[in-house]
DNA sequence: TATATACTACCTACAAAGGAGTATTTATGG
DNA sequence: CCATAAATACTCCTTTGTAGGTAGTATATA
């Protein structure tokens, strides 16, 4: 029989330990590492030879899913398994552009993990049944905008409370040039007022 | 030897079972039960004689935290530990104020855990080490300012993206006195434009 | 009965943001 | 290499918000 090698990478330590705990009763697992780091991860997985990778994805900045693209191209062998406890929409991911192997929630029961564990190792993808996904009106009316890098830039700006003289200042530019992307934001948008603007944008940045 | 009658409730019904599946391993703790459910709890809690309930804190508008005086008056003999990711003050829990046995951190390791639980054991109750308490300047400093309902009621106004026109039909009154109350609350505030008091008054109004 | 607080309303002057249009320079992709 | 998108810069004009006042009327509350 073979036996797998698991790693488990995951913010909340307890978390990752007690699924390695569970897991390592099994006798077709073994636990290779469990650590909180994504540092520490990447030294790891030099070091071992993974078969499946859970990972948690942490909340913006930092996304954990930009890991995803970087472990498929330097362990192309590695199947990964995402456990979260963010759907994903609450992370502005279309689950049918997931570019992982699993995704788990931890609502879910262990039930759910091994189910999800056992389509790996049949080199299967699995995706959660508890996933919802937005229902196709909300999202076409939501998020067919699309704003440029610079224009995200200068959002979070003018959401941390910098004025068009501030941002031009901060970035070196006219402020007519702010101005000019503060209006096309705007359309974009489609706001009426700064206080709409910001109200409309919050949940596409962070 | 003493047998512990564990109890685990946490929304994320994977960590309850990796934690109570770590926890079954060692011979001084029985699980009575698992849930990720509050009403389930109470029903369990009065078919089982539980000595440690692990419990997790979830964010507003629930909140774990009014569970405690309610499962100290009904079992007052209950050891509760809260254990859950969030900061105290990230809840605006002030952990000085905590009525429970034991707050521990999922970002801790089972270590903390551990030592949490033989703490409880000892009737004694524990504060994982990992937790940040505010500055009591920042503490002070910051929530000095009390908006009126008034206030408050337009600063949401504010903040939903209506001009101080818009207000002003909202509530029939006079554009200047929306003014006037805007006024009065930049200053209370301290901000410096729109967007900045937007971003100061977010956390105070919900 | 004073006194404080909240709410209302008005004024002036100035600063910031928005709307509509035009235009040049850089990428970037097909 | 060319078309397109993105980023940059400008003009003119309007609306909205900010900052400094003053002030009447309730309503608690000490």
């Amino acid at each position: 029989m073979k036996i797998y090698n698991i790693a488990l990478v995951d913010d909340h330590l307890l978390f990752a330990e007690g699924i390695g705990n569970m897991l390592s009763g099994k006798p077709e697992f073994n636990i290779s590492f469990i650590t909180s780091s994504v540092t520490e991860m990447f030294e790891l997985l030099k070091r071992d030879s993974i078969d499946i990778l859970l990972l948690d994805i942490n909340m913006p900045p930092f996304n954990g899913r930009a890991l995803i693209p970087r472990l498929k191209t330097e362990y192309p062998n590695i199947k990964i398994m995402i456990l979260t406890m963010y759907q994903p929409m609450d992370i502005g991911l279309d689950i049918k552009e997931f570019n992982g192997d699993a995704y788990v929630l931890k609502i879910s029961g262990k039930q759910i993990l091994e189910e999800a564990l056992s389509h790996l190792m049949n080199q299967q993808s699995y995706i959660d049944p508890n996933i919802v996904v937005p229902v196709e009106n909300a999202d076409t009316n939501k998020q067919k905008v699309k704003l440029t890098k610079r224009e995200i830039e200068i959002v979070r700006l003018i959401v941390s409370g910098k004025t068009t003289k501030d941002i031009a200042q901060e970035l070196y530019l006219s402020e007519l040039t702010i101005k000019t992307h503060r209006k096309n934001i705007s359309e974009k948008m489609d706001s009426k007022g700064l206080a709409d603007l910001i109200a409309k944008t919050k949940d596409l940045i962070q």
